[in-house]
DNA sequence: ACGATGATGAAC
DNA sequence: TTCATCATCGTA
């Protein structure tokens, strides 16, 4: 079973989009070379009120990704080096995403985008095939069990609240 | 424990 | 136009 996922998909809450994302996979396709991962972290930032999501900044020229088309990439530059892949979830027009920390043989978000070659050109892009980076649904089912639910990484200064929320989606090895 | 490294947003 | 800050990672 390979299904690509959709809009549908990404149209909904963020933290349940973030928690089903783990054990689908990610497929990059540059020339005639394809990569397909599993995906086995991720993390949800979610709303205007997230003090933890850029968005909690409100409309900016960076932001405005987020409050776009679910299944649209927000791909930014972090500590100068590192590009970090998230996609868009919820309606138009409420900003929310869901960053990929983790793929199989790749964990951390930072790494993971070195890996399979991701820069900001895919910024605002449709995870679509014709962009050459897209999300699968392959069968794997990862039971609750074996999800554990953290605070998410870096993000102290988003103050008690939103720094504890349990937003942080990984599989259990 | 810390430095690399540059875009971002807010203050001035 | 400056300034502090940062959804990280490799080296130590």
């Amino acid at each position: 079973m390979r299904k690509i996922l959709n809009k549908k998909f990404f149209n909904r809450s963020t933290v349940v989009v973030a928690k089903d994302l783990l054990g689908k996979f990610l497929v990059r396709n540059i020339g005639d070379k394809e990569i397909a991962e599993m995906i086995i972290e991720t993390e949800a930032y979610d709303g205007y009120k997230d003090e933890a999501s850029h968005a909690s900044k409100g409309r900016t020229k960076r932001t405005e990704v987020m409050f776009g088309d679910p299944g649209n990439f927000y791909i930014y530059l972090c500590y100068g080096m590192y590009w970090m892949l998230n996609i868009v979830t919820r309606e138009h027009g409420y900003p929310a995403a869901v960053l990929i920390r983790g793929i199989h043989g790749a964990n951390g978000p930072g790494k993971l985008t070195k890996f399979l070659n991701i820069n900001n050109k895919l910024n605002n892009k449709h995870a679509i095939k014709r962009n050459g980076l897209w999300f699968e649904d392959r069968g794997i089912k990862i039971p609750d069990r074996n999800i554990k639910k953290t605070p998410r990484i870096g993000v102290v200064y988003a103050g008690p609240i939103w720094s504890a929320k349990k937003w942080r989606f990984i599989i259990n090895q």
